[in-house]
DNA sequence: TTTAGACTTGTCAATATTTGTCGAACTTAA
DNA sequence: TTAAGTTCGACAAATATTGACAAGTCTAAA
């Protein structure tokens, strides 16, 4: 939970309650209590409002949030790992 | 699409037309080319069949259908390389 | 050429999953 | 205790995925 964890602490070093912030992402707050927690997947609007929010760099967000997924994904299967290293080769591959 | 691509030659090696691969795994020839094409996600249960028709280890292809999701998940995300080596880390990581 | 077989395409309904909301239940600090 | 902040559980609505079908293309043999 990388990108939970991140925007908790951005929210708390704000010093914003998760209502404020829920308002601004226009959802309500118990559900960015479970985004927070892992419970729940943002959605890319969502974490690009949140950079401004804070101001951050997208990115860095973005990258969280997608780690979040693949992890997600693989989490409890046996071949996770592999799989991994082989996506990213193939990424790298098909960048070309 | 490497997964579809490596069960299309499996199905080709073992000399097997697309309607007895599909009839195998109770689903229709349509739907079986698709899932070769990469235009379809093959289901979890669908790969051990799969594996078994083949007579090729389950792993194999697991892996290679994992990947293919991780692939689908991340492409056309500007982070997806650094998505994935912070996922990788992480996955080791938590393994602890 | 036609025909037959293998594969592909597009579309649809059924199902499953995800999303956001609500009321209520916690938790913590005064 | 209260009050504010957060979390929980259940639900309907919105989306996505699944598998099937009919119709299409392509190729090769007749």
């Amino acid at each position: 939970m990388i990108f939970g964890n991140r925007i908790k602490e951005l929210r708390e070093d704000a010093k914003l309650l998760q209502r404020q912030v829920a308002a601004r992402l226009e959802l309500d707050t118990p559900l960015l209590s479970k985004i927070e927690r892992g419970e729940r997947r943002a959605r890319h609007e969502h974490v690009a409002a949140l950079a401004k929010i804070f101001n951050v760099d997208e990115k860095e967000l973005i990258t969280l949030w997608l780690a979040d997924q693949v992890l997600e994904l693989v989490k409890d299967q046996v071949e996770a790992e592999n799989a991994l290293s082989i996506a990213s080769k193939e990424l790298k591959n098909s960048k070309k």
